[in-house]
DNA sequence: AAGATCGTGTACTAGTTAGTATACAGTACA
DNA sequence: TGTACTGTATACTAACTAGTACACGATCTT
């Protein structure tokens, strides 16, 4: 687990414990065996939700740390399913593009006059 | 099990007989009373390979029969899975538009001077 | 030196998925 | 009238998912 240094408040007794594996695993809710297996591979990526903790607590992207673990988030499948085609589509055409297009079509309906 | 006129060509014993719900469940690989059970809804949608598989006996889109099973093509998670943060963002942006708004970026992709 | 904490190895499991296998009663037809 | 075919009810299951529970030796701190 990654050790890295705490603000030094003096409320801890060691130094970098507040990410210690242990800690974390607490904090998400999984046994600490369960989840030095997940970070070493060993075994398949947790579940969406027990992910989603983990990103959370670690503070980095969701989608991130889904696609690493190999699945999708829930409410875009979700928002798939409602209009197959249309987004099947939209989605197979947008694969081939490179990523300044697909950021420009971003901007373009965020900003859209649509 | 729908049941509809075949051609005629005099092969078949009896009319509507190439698809009667045996001969289908037959070409795709299942047992007619797993078919069966799954054309009522009284068992949980078949997995995407048996899904995709009816979909093409039954000549309708597979997106679509996917997407009444509740999931989503291998495919399109997979291209999600290579750029979650570009298209998640993407994604979530287009959820909220109208379809003819999401035809028409559809079809800037595709004439795209990208 | 002792106690706390560290990451890890091993063994086990409830619940779900995606079906199979077989038997059965109704219907068409020659 | 029998037999061939229809859809369906019932019972069962192998493989997988997503973990738990607990013990262990190493290390760190006081």
């Amino acid at each position: 687990m990654i050790s890295c240094e705490s603000e030094g408040n003096g409320s801890e007794r060691r130094i970098g414990a507040i990410y210690s594996l242990r800690k974390v695993a607490e904090r998400i809710g999984v046994q600490p065996s369960y989840l030095s297996k997940v970070e070493r591979g060993e075994v398949a990526p947790p579940s969406e939700a027990t992910t989603l903790r983990l990103a959370n607590e670690l503070e980095v992207d969701g989608d991130i740390l889904l696609a690493m673990a190999g699945k999708v988030s829930t409410d875009l499948k979700e928002a798939i399913r409602k209009r197959p085609q249309l987004f099947g589509e939209m989605i197979r055409a947008m694969r081939d593009l490179p990523d300044h297009a697909v950021l420009r079509l971003v901007r373009e309906v965020r900003d859209g006059d649509w």
